[in-house]
DNA sequence: AGTATAGATTTAACTGGACAAATTGCGAGC
DNA sequence: GCTCGCAATTTGTCCAGTTAAATCTATACT
């Protein structure tokens, strides 16, 4: 590397390969932090552009972060992604049209029970407000598309109350009122026997398959809302998703 | 920009900001070529690095594809995603532990109907090579985790029948083979009453709820693999991702 | 012991320059 | 009209250098 560069493969590419080696290999564990930028093109005889190249690039795998003034800490051992699935928007998460309605049947304090509890990432015993809702294609259209049951915390049970009047999504507005950005969203499906609130209101039979999407959004506080949306089975609903490769 | 720098702003990011506006605003659409690296520094008065900085990141956002030799082509106008989830290994995808045992039960060509035709990305009447298998947590479990039914364009039919013993992911044996790399992969989910078939293996009584995840696998040429796999319902099988807000 | 300040260190932003590699367009030849 | 080769253009890789901004550590003061 001290001689001309291989015809192929780019200089920063080979020191990346080698700084990837040594991270995993357990020379730099998690924690440790990699030796300076200066130190590197020493060690390597390039320039610090190309060593900012592979640093880069590091950084953009997840491995390392990169602090000005501090250096280069590990955070990981591996590539932080293998495939990536990416939503453009609201509509592409929940996979309802931006202008479908809300309609809420019911809104009550609950206890929370064991499981549900352990799935909302509340605990059990603890009181939340809980919000019955239809949801539909706009404000008179007939068909119900979902069930929608969320539970939120207490004290937002007022932001909760307006759930119809919102514009944009609620986790949105929960944020904002948390003063907390959403951090992220953990999501469970599951194939269940719909049960019979759920039946009626979309017009099934008792125990037909429905789908069932739980979404929880988190801050660092905790959990801000957590939804559960029963769609109907079989072609009626068909929850998708396209992953590319991650161009890290 | 002539004079000195904002003493917050660096001078990438607000060259970024404006060209993002031109994107927007349809000074260049789709598909039109962004004026090169040179003639951004003429018309912005900065280095070659300033203008790459900026390029980069629109890059980054998905919304510019730069090619060497031919510039910057706008491909979208807005950031390319607001949540994103990543799969950093194969049984985050799929959900199985990666040693999980895969046992063929019958290999056959079959004529594509329009149904599967259409949700596996072949044509009708066109003849697959069709899998169908259990797949279990080891070679000596009894349990049957999901009944899995494979369709491999014909082409791949000899590596078909070769699936259980090979190591890792099918796909990338067939993008291997193909010598293409796989692409994307689009994914649907849906609640089924189990068939006959499948009720019987997962031990099922007939019409039970169950969750039908068909995945394929697409190179440039095409399907390599699309897979229908099913799973119990209930929480004998819960479908979990966790996404978080795009760092983009 | 706790806090503030100064200096050293490290990464971020930026300049100007060079050569290499990939793409595109044009002209010539068949 | 089609194909091939060459030149111009554009981005990729890389160098050497500078100043700015952020972090950390050591020292001095209360």
């Amino acid at each position: 590397m001290g001689s001309e560069p291989a015809s192929r493969t780019p200089r920063y590419a080979e020191i990346l390969a080698i700084l990837r080696g040594e991270v995993a290999s357990g020379v730099f564990p998690v924690g440790a932090t990699l030796p300076s930028e200066a130190e590197l093109c020493q060690r390597f005889s390039v320039s610090r552009f190309t060593i900012r190249e592979a640093l880069r690039r590091l950084q953009s795998d997840g491995i390392v972060m990169r602090v000005q003034g501090a250096g280069s800490r590990v955070v990981r051992t591996t590539p932080a992604s293998v495939f990536v699935q990416r939503y453009r928007s609201v509509s592409d998460l929940t996979q309802y049209a931006e202008d479908t309605h809300l309609e809420v049947q019911s809104i009550s304090d609950v206890e929370l029970g064991e499981g549900v509890a352990r799935q909302i990432g509340g605990a059990a015993g603890e009181t939340w407000c809980y919000v019955r809702a239809l949801r539909r294609a706009d404000v008179s259209a007939a068909e119900v598309l979902a069930v929608v049951e969320s539970y939120v915390p207490r004290r937002f049970a007022k932001l909760a109350r307006e759930v119809e009047s919102i514009s944009g999504p609620i986790y949105a507005a929960l944020s904002s009122a948390a003063r907390e950005p959403i951090e992220n969203v953990e999501q469970e499906m599951q194939a269940l026997p719909a049960p019979v609130h759920v039946a009626a209101a979309l017009g099934l039979t008792a125990d037909a398959p429905v789908l069932r999407i739980m979404r929880r959004y988190s801050a660092a506080s905790g959990t801000l809302i957590a939804s559960f949306n029963w769609h109907r089975g079989g072609d009626r609903y068909i929850h998708r998703a396209s992953l590319s490769l991650d161009a890290g």
